[in-house]
DNA sequence: CCTACTTATGCTCTAGTTGAGCAAATATCC
DNA sequence: GGATATTTGCTCAACTAGAGCATAAGTAGG
């Protein structure tokens, strides 16, 4: 039977490192790329439930919150993945893609299996170093939009020269045009025209690259509206840990004492009367999860990007 | 060979009529149900030109903007669909859901396809002629939570008597626990306990009212950040035929001046000189969507529900 | 102990945004 | 012409968010 469709899941499996994103990856012969196991719909009731089911047993890992983030069935994403999914190269791999937070980054269990640094992979989307990392990515861009004003907007629109300034949930956009462009290494191996390359990690596995930037996007974008940056900072924490995860998510720093207003004001923590040790400084109070009263807020008030960390 | 997986594509095409927000259902025997299609890999490249081709073969319309919205493929749901796929009961059909606008709902061209008024599958997220219809809903669902106070709470949280209020956006919170208390007509065709049934539209095939239940969530969600409320009404529009249609959609009324000084100040929108007549007072300015400048806001800045319509 | 330095925390000030309503303009209906 | 309806311009107060000053309370090194 030719032309099978067969159904992947794939996981981006995220936890902080000392504050840095991570994500769970697969040294494969082609690279860097995700989690991936074959949906059984004999064993597995739903998505979510195969997804953990066959994370938890390659990598020793329990995961915590998960969502769906999107289906991914374009032709000419299997060829990479043909060899994973024990199918022929005709059938057509279907990847339901999910997003999934882990409190920490615990022992990954096996060699081949590790933390990755989102900005390993996305140098462009941390912005806390400041911007000048910047300037040859857009410089390749415009040359590649040479004289084509819709691509000339896009770029804008995406890299925040237009008047919204930089949308950090944007990532996905930003892939997108890099790849159009050439700029990431994945466009030289599907025949792309090939620039200079802004991401020297190597090509990552099929369309890998991609849902991570749209796990990135996603996460990013959720902090601003469900309190989902307390999946990835237990309890305790300090206010300056929980500051210090959301740059990290966000790719920007935010203003300190703005910070810590907004999140006294959303009724989501507590403070647990003890105190933290070894800052450096002056004793950080540590904070606890409240038990989510029904009149709190329900995100953070996150301010836009302004300027680099202090 | 058993329990193969299936993959479906569902659309949820949206239009207004005469300002109200309208979904394309097709009659079934088992009651109103949404446009189906299988996927084919060998036919589309992908999902959405499968959904496209499937949408513009059963019914007659082209469809404008399109996204994915959420891949459905728990295990039980098939049962209802077994017919329309024409495969085996013990198949695994995973359905692909797909929002689609259309700026007019025309013709639909086939006697059992017809647009239906989303506030007749979900007459509790229509909020424009106040909350009289909420109170016997919320009394239904706080006696099925009775003494549980996480059913509480969720009910709390969907319904907007939590802190932030209503959030329109939450339409699939809300059917989540109508379903679970047994309020919608699926929920007795599935075998939960049957309250009071509070949508007298008969049960609808399969998972479908939830997969329109995510449509509408997600389409609310995103009047705020993206444009796409042109995407439904077509040039020329008065202001007014504008903040219709956004009412329709957000399913409660918003202050005239405050909706014109937010659209005029994205700078999304141009005037064309015109003016429209017989609206039985001052003739309206008819406005275009500008070609949008890349200085430009990306969405509309909403309020919240406050009141009724006035 | 004293000084320099570091981080945490409290508070204020200002600019901008948002919610609400008054009032005038310009049509239709009788 | 007068009543009524709808559009449109404008003002004002309350609230929000961005930025910075000042103080508190530790550590590190003499």
């Amino acid at each position: 039977m030719q032309h099978r469709v067969v159904i992947g899941l794939n996981a981006v499996v995220t936890a902080l490192m000392g504050g840095e994103p991570h994500v769970l990856c697969v040294r494969r012969e082609d690279g860097w790329g995700l989690p991936y196991g074959a949906f059984d719909p004999v064993r597995h009731r739903t998505f979510e439930i195969g997804m953990r089911d066959f994370v938890s047993r390659q990598t020793a890992l329990t995961l915590g919150y998960a969502e769906q983030l999107y289906t991914f069935g374009d032709e000419g994403r299997e060829a990479p993945l043909a060899s994973l999914s024990g199918g022929e190269a005709s059938d057509r791999i279907v990847s339901v893609g999910y997003l999934a937070l882990s409190p920490e980054a615990g022992s990954t269990g096996r060699r081949e299996v590790a933390w990755r640094s989102w900005y390993d992979h996305f140098p462009w989307e941390d912005r806390r170093r400041g911007d000048e990392a910047l300037g040859p990515i857009l410089d390749a861009l415009m040359a590649w939009a040479a004289g084509e004003a819709s691509r000339q907007a896009r770029i804008a629109l995406a890299f925040g020269q237009a008047e919204e300034g930089w949308q950090e949930e944007r990532a996905l956009d930003r892939y997108e045009l890099m790849y159009e462009a050439g700029l990431v290494p994945e466009a030289e191996r599907d025949g792309h025209a090939g620039g200079r390359r802004m991401a020297d990690d190597g090509a990552m596995t099929s369309d890998h690259r991609r849902i991570l930037a749209t796990a990135i996007g996603r996460l990013r974008g959720k902090l601003r509206y469900r309190p989902v940056i307390f999946e990835l900072v237990p309890d305790p924490f300090t206010l300056s840990d929980l500051q210090e995860a959301v740059e990290g998510v966000l790719g920007f720093c935010v203003h300190k004492q703005n910070f810590r207003r907004a999140v006294e004001a959303t009724g989501l923590v507590r403070k647990t009367g003890e105190t933290a040790q070894g800052t450096g400084g002056r004793p950080a109070a540590l904070y606890a999860r409240a038990r989510v009263p029904v009149t709190a807020g329900l995100g953070l008030t996150l301010p836009r990007l302004r300027a680099e960390c202090a």
